[in-house]
DNA sequence: TCTCCCCAAAGGTATGACCTATTCAAGGGG
DNA sequence: CCCCTTGAATAGGTCATACCTTTGGGGAGA
């Protein structure tokens, strides 16, 4: 879980419940009635409810109550609320919203590691692609993921924008899902892991250009076969 | 102000004053003591201290207290950070990285808006071009900027892709941002303006490419430009 | 000097009281 | 008949207090 306590037990009822649609849009909740439904005092209520207030999910009134916002308010780059949106109705969309995203972000965060790059980087995404070679070709579907969510992370952390570094977290969410969804493709193409060395190679030699190519052919068919699945 | 009442009070002082520096990394901030530096209750200082949590600004742990969290660490996309980095010392570094992730985003977007903009969608951007010629003509900076943030927020939603949509405010504040930055630049240069007609023109054209490609020459433009103001 | 245990410090939770904004409806006037 | 005013009733907002729980650090004892 993401925040502890007794406000986390709440947050993480509420929020998929949300998130989901279950609880719906202009769905009203009175703090009292939480009270009943969770046992909890009101400081904890208030204080979950605070928070989805801050993500924009729900709204809170006197006189009125809380009050389930449109999904079109909710502040979308939060990641608690990427991880419940992942983890219900909404994962289609989410993936596709995170594969658009994915096409714009990785390949300017590839361009940019070629020139921001520390030698600690290119050690990792060399040793990272020597990895993802070998466990694609072992059929080591799960440490794979691991590594594939590494080499991604590390080319948007040595981008050396801090944002971008931000996304690490989420693309690694957005991998998962996707597995876990085309439950354990086949082996690993090998035209994908071709182009990682490719990324990581490029990056290393300060090559800006090529990074940012590869980088956007992986992406642009990731999200490509990912229109396939949901098609 | 975006929270409401008393936590929310509280929030636009801690946020800043921890965004800008002026509460550094490490401090370690007491309940009691905010209780009475803002005479207010403990509920008021928990919700607001929750919410800083829930941005992992802070961290708030039994026996030691509320300790200021790495910027590393912090939900950099949350809209408030953004505000607040914006508005202290941290604005030059904040305005850098949203100018790298406005390039990776917006042609992006205009790219998907070529293709999913709807009739109002291409009446507004035409519209909106319009209006920046004339002002950026009558020199009207003022009403120019809010055309200006209307316009990368219109293309922004057009794309259709929700993540997208979101950064519309983002984008705004940047572009707020900067006209303060160089204190109300000369004229308006007809070059980025031209390039806006040629962006709306592309999207109704249904033409992402050509979208796509003029939106990347304006934004890598205002970076550029901004490199050059903070060199 | 090292270890272990106990205590105090600080946050976490529960409750009861009271304040305040808002809504909705009743009642009076046009 | 309609509109405006006004007055509760309601649900959240804030405060004060009491007590629980975790945990870091210091002191006692080996």
């Amino acid at each position: 879980m993401d925040i502890q306590g007794l406000p986390g037990r709440l947050l993480a009822d509420l929020g998929p419940a949300i998130a989901s649609g279950e609880i719906p849009e202009g769905a009203v909740l009175r703090g009292e009635e939480l009270e009943e439904r969770f046992g909890v005092s009101r400081t904890v209520v208030r204080e979950a409810v605070r928070i989805l207030e801050s993500m924009r999910m729900v709204e809170s009134r006197r006189r009125v109550g809380i009050t389930v916002q449109p999904k079109s308010d909710w502040d979308v780059f939060d990641p608690l609320v990427i991880r419940w949106r992942l983890a219900g109705a909404d994962r289609p969309a989410q993936l596709r919203s995170l594969g658009s995203l994915r096409v714009a972000v990785e390949p300017a965060a590839a361009a940019l590691a070629a020139t921001h790059a520390t030698d600690d980087d290119c050690r990792a995404l060399s040793a990272l692609a020597v990895e993802l070679t070998v466990t694609a070709r072992a059929a080591d579907l799960e440490t794979f993921l691991q590594h594939d969510i590494a080499f991604h992370a590390t080319v948007l952390k040595a981008s050396g924008n801090e944002m971008f570094a931000h996304l690490g977290d989420t693309v690694g969410a957005v991998l998962t899902g996707r597995t876990e969804y085309h439950l354990m493709p086949h082996q690993p193409e090998s035209y994908a892991i071709r182009l990682h060395r490719e990324v990581a190679e490029a990056i290393c030699a300060g090559d800006p250009e090529r990074a940012e190519r590869a980088m956007r052919t992986i992406v642009t068919g990731a999200l490509d076969e990912l229109d396939k699945q949901l098609a």
